[in-house]
DNA sequence: TAGATTGTTAATCGATTAACAATC
DNA sequence: TAGATTGTTAATCGATTAACAATC
């Protein structure tokens, strides 16, 4: 599978600050009225609750040119956007773990119309062996290893208990797959080519019980 | 409901970033062996992926004494960063929505061990209605106007889909819940003084996607 | 005491914001 | 031209990191 690379040689990085309010952005743009073809720095910032000064900042780094007086063309803008996310190409999905959590994963609806297609899904359960979930058919983690440098797969989503995640994330590096996005809740080890997003259920959790404790008692 | 405040009046608010790597260290501790009391940053470091000195100023601001040479005794610890989330108390939660994804959270065995308790489940869809998920039987969501005032639930978690997120939403807010897990890829609003936290597949999944791009092509 | 490890300082880095000159 | 809005600068803020004196 060959992707494009999305960097010319004098560009500068996309700072990680940015790139994690792209696809608001996108999606702001996708919900943009179908005659509207010219958006305002103001008007993204009304939509996607980000400051304005900030939109510019960030729209800034994509190399592209809004007009001045006028606003950011809205197909151009979005297309830019889409790019600097690498989101040309349909991107390919293979979530480990067809529990409850893979099972809402794979039918979650949002995938397609936002360019990921899932390829596949794995289990270690015998009864779940041959189900289809999302249209794919559950088949057995060992045939993970067979997808080894094909290039099938571009993000696994490990969706196992606690217990299994550390295998499961060892199953996606040897099968080559270089993006991963866990849900378990546990630090898992990997090489550092391998970029690893963690969303972890608990932590937000606990993360808004702190909020809660320092509110004015009720 | 009575919420003990977590801060006494000379005490500096825990910045943000801090905030968010507590969860981690409370579940490292809570992996502590039993027999071991004490524990050093470099420790915690090694079992959590945060530097070393990242943790020192962490738990230095929890007020928390730990002993030069020693480190840090581990049951304090633990329960001052709890308090500090201000998970003294359990935490009761509802969810909206009884579709896939909030099957798969009502189901998720972690809440417990982790001191939350799901208390209602909420849906539109009659066939959903009476049926039961994770121990609950889930109600219709004109039921949540009913829990006003009773702080009856401290976290409301949106598993709606979009288009009804923001309405999720707001009957949530109506009821006096103060503390919001969005799932919905979709931004909503609310009163400032309630806090909200989004979790969105699709923004994880492109962020990704722009670290696959970057790679070196295979 | 000698060794270990904290707590804190100071330097650095990166991100946000306001303001405004450039320019359509 | 007058009005609008970008792109960029400079100021500010907050977070990270290394280093080390304090001290068990």
């Amino acid at each position: 599978m060959n992707r494009r690379a999305v960097t010319s040689p004098g560009m500068q990085p996309i700072p990680r600050a940015t790139v994690s309010r792209l696809p608001r952005y996108l999606r702001f743009l996708d919900d943009l009225p179908e005659g509207q073809d010219t958006v305002a720095s103001e008007e993204i910032s009304a939509g996607t609750g980000v400051k304005a000064a900030q939109v510019r900042k960030d729209l800034s780094r994509l190399g592209t040119l809004g007009t001045r007086g006028l606003g950011y063309p809205a197909r151009t803008l979005r297309a830019l956007i889409a790019r600097a996310l690498g989101l040309e190409a349909e991107l390919t999905l293979a979530i480990v773990g067809a529990g409850n959590l893979g099972s809402a994963l794979a039918n979650y609806p949002g995938f397609a119309r936002r360019g990921f297609r899932l390829v596949a899904i794995y289990d270690v359960e015998e009864h779940r062996i041959g189900t289809r979930l999302g249209g794919v058919e559950v088949r057995h983690v060992d045939e993970l290893r067979r997808l080894a440098g094909s290039g099938a797969v571009a993000i696994g989503i490990v969706a196992t208990p606690e217990g299994a995640a550390q295998e499961a994330v060892d199953l996606l590096v040897e099968a080559g797959v270089g993006s991963i996005l866990s849900f378990a809740p546990t630090v898992v080890a990997a090489p550092p080519d391998v970029a690893i997003r963690q969303v972890d259920l608990a932590t937000e959790l606990q993360i808004l019980s702190h909020h809660l404790a320092r509110r004015p008692a009720l």
